[in-house]
DNA sequence: TGTTAATTTCGCTATTAGACGAAATGACAA
DNA sequence: TTGTCATTTCGTCTAATAGCGAAATTAACA
């Protein structure tokens, strides 16, 4: 039970259902995530921290970034029917939208001066 | 998106889960499920009208009580995956399994001084 | 019509959650 | 090793929410 409402309470934020959206279409690293949000980086961290806490997506390491990424691993039967029907029931969302052309369009190395 | 985060929730909290989980078993009334919950009635009638407002249970009035129901009629592909899950998910729950012993002896006339 | 009983609404309090900026952490590069 | 930059953690503020009791509402019935 306290598994299954912390699921429910991580997707109860547009902010974190927005993540798990861009997630879909490739790995983000957490400023490319705030660059489409546009909220700072302490509050997408903070969401991040919870949809991992969840299983919901996993974190990996890259350089001085760190690439997140779906969990398509999960046993959760709650988890899996969730990620199947988010894309399906947000397809059409113009904020959702909005968020994939942005997830095609962003770049790192614009984003943070190399 | 705001139909979506609704449901998310309206899901997010324990009472209200219980209460859908209870409403598979049979229709209750307002004081039946205050008596399994042990909350006030006020809290238990704030639960039902947020569980109404996203369609995931309808009342009916039955003389001086309203008696509430699970919708099996929604569209919502998200309500309907949702309430084929929670059974399943939650079968083996003790509060869950104790709420069901509750729902087959709770007696409203018990409650009720008729 | 007036009373009683079930339910809802209102006002309040305590806790939780999202947001921010600043400070701390961790990893690469000079 | 020192500096830089991405990320996380911490402290604080504000908004939202679950809880309660009391008042308002609604329906049956005397």
């Amino acid at each position: 039970m306290k598994k299954l409402l912390k699921i429910f309470k991580a997707l109860s934020d547009k902010n974190r259902v927005r993540i798990l959206l861009m997630l879909t279409k490739k790995k983000l690293c957490v400023c490319e995530i705030q660059d489409i949000l546009g909220i700072t980086v302490s509050t997408v961290s903070k969401h991040l921290s919870i949809l991992r806490d969840v299983e919901f997506i996993n974190d990996e390491k890259d350089g001085k970034w760190v690439n997140y990424s779906l969990n398509t691993a999960s046993k959760d039967i709650v988890l899996n029917q969730i990620m199947l029907i988010l894309p399906f029931y947000l397809n059409d969302d113009e904020l959702i939208k909005s968020d994939f052309e942005k997830v095609n369009t962003v770049c790192r190395k614009n984003l943070c001066n190399i």
